[in-house]
DNA sequence: GTCTATAACCCGATAGAC
DNA sequence: GTCTATCGGGTTATAGAC
């Protein structure tokens, strides 16, 4: 092992994804995150000289790994290929409603805030979902969608996964998760025919 | 007429509609509001004596009022039942255009600012989405949408706009929601069958 | 009801010792 | 690389004249 204890850049990073996640960008003060992170403010600076908004770049793109590896594994696992999509769904249910609908996605608070007001971290958010696109066409493919459709229909997974996150979240409640599941199901259903 | 010229009051509400569209409720500070309103300081607290947060509950719920407006004529004008739920994603596309996808949903961004920071602002969202989902589940019935799936197709429906209206803003780009009617259209004539 | 001036505080960022 | 102390500016909110 390289790391027994993640060095202090890390931990900067990790917290920040967290509280992205949670409070978005702008509410997330960089006091708040050096206390979450046990790290002291001269190493905020040292390793991020960029203040803020670099270490906010860094928590995108870690959060974008970890989505999309938790995408990756829901799709791959799926009992049936007209399951898979809504398992993602499902899944999402289990780990938002684990932190009682507080963790949420670590890109989308961020990504509305910095429209109009950050191109850096806006074009970090668009990266991001790209990537996740990507993951859910090439799935879609690989199940035996049609190739003019595995775009479309994954990025209206996405967003629906997005947007049903968002209402679960704020309602506390996972009923529009497992509603967009079972859109989702007829979504690929109707893809798959 | 009764307001030839708004009230400060208005003004001040109107305003904040727009910014909490654009940038959330955090980046939004209260000396931006009244600059935008052409209002005093003092104005501000007069008529909004719990401040910030009071101005943008008042703000969420007017805006809830104009999406509202906006889902019932797109719903009622459509041209066929099947297409209904999709018009309402061609018509936000055009919307969202048409501020070079500045202004978005003035909920959206405060809603998820708001999980686990602001319970008064938490449910204003929350009853905002509500709204939503009533009146799309209504007009849902309306086209012979069996009771059972009206809510649970309305509350995909909102999750779908939602969420393609993010990775469209993102992206400055309007396919995402061009792909969100293609599958309102499958849902549609799926639970209409 | 409207306005100006300012108080009290918090923010991101830096300096400089170690 | 790590830490503390602090700066300058911006924040929300208030005081008090009009």
């Amino acid at each position: 092992m390289k790391r027994p204890q993640p060095s202090a850049r890390d931990r900067l990073v990790t917290s920040t994804v967290t509280l992205l996640s949670r409070q978005g960008y702008e509410a997330t003060g960089v006091k708040q995150i050096t206390v979450e992170a046990s790290a002291p403010m001269g190493s905020f600076y040292f390793h991020f000289p960029g203040g803020k908004e670099e270490l906010a770049l860094a928590a995108l793109r870690q959060g974008a790994d970890g989505v999309d590896m938790l995408l990756r594994e829901t799709l791959s696992a799926a009992t049936s290929p007209e399951e898979s999509l809504a398992d993602c769904a499902l899944a999402l249910a289990d780990v938002l409603k684990r932190s009682d609908w507080l963790d949420g996605c670590p890109v989308a608070a961020t990504a509305l805030e910095s429209i109009g007001r950050s191109p850096t971290l806006r074009e970090a958010a668009a990266d991001a979902f790209e990537r996740w696109v990507t993951t859910i066409g090439d799935h879609l493919r690989t199940i035996g969608v049609a190739d003019r459709q595995t775009r479309p229909l994954a990025t209206t997974a996405l967003a629906l996964l997005e947007g049903a996150e968002m209402i679960a979240r704020v309602r506390a409640d996972p009923e529009p998760l497992h509603d967009a599941a079972a859109s989702l199901r007829v979504l690929a259903r109707d893809a798959l025919r």
